[in-house]
DNA sequence: AAGGACACGTTGTACGTATAACCTCGACGT
DNA sequence: ACGTCGAGGTTATACGTACAACGTGTCCTT
């Protein structure tokens, strides 16, 4: 009792004359194996309709199919090496499995790891993303909807300006997740934020514990959320100590730039004795600046940097910094999507962060 | 004469009873606020068919459409908002105007940045990108196709080993470009590759030229052919000169690993001079080991690197390192595929690569 | 004056899928 | 003997778009 056959389903009766189809056109139709093989395709290798075939291997067959039949279905489906066209079921659900992941830099390694995370989970439910590669070059009036060429479900959007999060809802209503962004500014369906100012409490309380009185903050020159908090949980974290805060040095995103930055900070008398970074490429170019200057890391100044990226233990001396669980980031987010996507309710969580003692800093020469 | 009105275009007559729409599901129907605007909407509010958008839109209406009814449909799709939906575009067209790109990890500053070059070559040519972040944790077996939720029209992978390989073309009969890989195991439309050998040719022809006799490989132990040109590429460079090589060190691709393995070349008696790495990541492992020996870098021991990663000019000394046009290789390897899709003859560019000489290489000291 | 030829649209499908609504049996209670 | 009911399917749409094929008036040619 594998299969029960049905009379009527042999000739599939076209239903009428189809102009707007030239098969002339192709020079190999008649033959059956070019093209790909459709649901129904399906339906007549296993003597059924094509909407059992969609039933079964929706898996909504319970009580509507026989077992035996839905096997023969799954069998043909197998055999003729069967995929669903995802533009027709998409557009006949309304759906698309697709999220839209909306980041500064794939480049940055904090970011790359976001995507991993997401990506994993999306991967794990079905889903796809597919990267925003976020408006450098190319003006910040860049229409994300337009560019990415998907249909979208949802977008989860990473350390967004406010500006261009505006114009990210004005293209589409779709569900937001916003990731290490402003939780107050909530026109998203949830956030998932980083305990980032926990993270430089720490930093500082490091630093302050070795005995560095005078510390600097080079501070990432990015209209970011996470950037104001950071300089925000910094200055409270010095603030009734015994320790000051000497200058505070802006510095674009790169070693560079990082280097001039922290050049100025340790021109200043007297000299700070510890640098603070807002990101470890900050921290990278501070320790070319001090030993460019003959001073030596650690024991001449101190340096911390933020984020931990693969860069922090590939330096010399191993950089002492804050660990963001990135890919967690990620991961959460894209999780947060999904049950707004399901109608249940999200959780925007606060993920904790980690400071990692390394050899960059150490208590001062002076203390 | 702005627009030519017709009768008989007001009123849309439904062609028949909707049964599988039950109206009543959506409370906020009714009001035309809510839903997504089509093409028809469009065509309804400037008195024109739905084709008539179509062709307008579609930029195919030269000698078709007057020009003031041209403008009238385009009119009213911006006031609306018009966006087409892409399912049902790819769905009647059977192409998607996306494509997949394949890399072993993101993480890698030299993929993200193919993906870059890449992604912004598609965006130019209206295209997207998928990534499939490359089987490492599920399995080498993973189908891409299953995973990567949008239909594709092309697929770019680099640095794909052979039996992945394999499994993709199974997987998919589309036109594949490969990247970084054997130009030989042609099942490939077209290749794009960079001039690896040259690259290491330059490498180890500095490094004799500094009077370096006694040289060590720190081979990436990855299974794939650029790593493998590398090594040959070296053996041929060094092979008929006064140097020699002696020695080569397997190593992951990570810092750490990069550490044992270069302690390892390190301990050779009499000791080489210099330490020629497959990757930036290893060159940084290198220099940590030989400064954990206490030697300096590069007054004891030279290294040079590959890639020319961010992390080579966050070191200290600053790398000398094969510096690779990673966003070119991207960028080319899109034009390929969008010349393949267009029917065009793809050509299989190999792109030149450059030495750039900076701290981490000097003359010995024994020379 | 007749017959194109052209400009400017329109009507009608079909792409492949998911599902609502319907249909056809055999079994079963009364 | 006959309605009824459930199991196990089928038939008929519709999603939104891009054309192929097919009208219309209007002007120009012969």
């Amino acid at each position: 009792m594998a299969s029960t056959r049905r009379p009527g389903t042999e000739a599939e009766p076209r239903t009428g004359p189809s102009p707007g189809r030239s098969a002339a056109a192709d020079p190999a139709a008649g033959a059956s194996a070019g093209a790909r093989p459709t649901s129904r395709d399906v339906a007549r290798h296993a003597n059924v309709s094509q909407a059992t075939v969609s039933l079964v291997l929706g898996g909504k067959w319970q009580g509507r199919v026989s077992p035996g039949t839905a096997e023969t279905v799954r069998s043909a489906a197998r055999t003729l090496g069967y995929r669903p066209n995802l533009a027709a079921r998409s557009l006949r659900l309304g759906r698309t499995r697709t999220a839209l992941l909306v980041v500064p830099a794939l480049t940055h390694d904090y970011f790359a790891r976001v995507h991993t995370g997401a990506s994993r989970v999306a991967t794990e439910h079905d889903f796809g993303v597919v990267l925003y590669p976020s408006p450098e070059g190319t003006g910040p009036a860049v229409d994300p909807f337009g560019s990415a060429r998907a249909a979208l479900d949802g977008v989860i959007a990473s350390s967004m300006a406010p500006e261009a999060l505006a114009a990210l809802r004005d293209g589409g209503q779709l569900p937001l997740v916003m990731l290490d962004s402003d939780p107050e500014g909530d026109r998203a369906a949830a956030t998932v934020n980083l305990d980032i100012a926990d993270g430089m409490h720490q930093a500082a309380a490091h630093l302050l514990g070795l005995g560095h009185r005078r510390i600097a903050h080079i501070a990432a020159a990015v209209d970011s959320w996470t950037f104001g908090v950071r300089a925000r949980a910094l200055a409270r974290a010095v603030a009734g100590t015994a320790g000051r805060l000497v200058g505070t040095e802006r510095s674009g995103l790169s070693v560079e730039d990082a280097l001039e930055a922290a050049t100025r900070a340790l021109a200043a008398r007297p000299r700070p004795t510890a640098l603070i970074c807002d990101d470890d490429l900050l921290a990278a170019g501070a320790c070319k600046a001090a030993r460019r200057l003959g001073l030596r890391v650690p024991e001449d100044v101190s340096v911390t940097g933020f984020d931990d990226l693969s860069l922090a233990t590939a330096l010399e001396p191993e950089l002492t910094t804050v660990r963001l669980p990135a890919e967690e980031v990620g991961a959460e987010g894209m999780r947060a999507l999904l049950a707004v996507l399901d109608g249940r309710r999200a959780n925007s969580p606060v993920l904790p962060v980690q400071l990692v003692r390394r050899g960059s800093t150490a208590a001062p020469a002076d203390a």
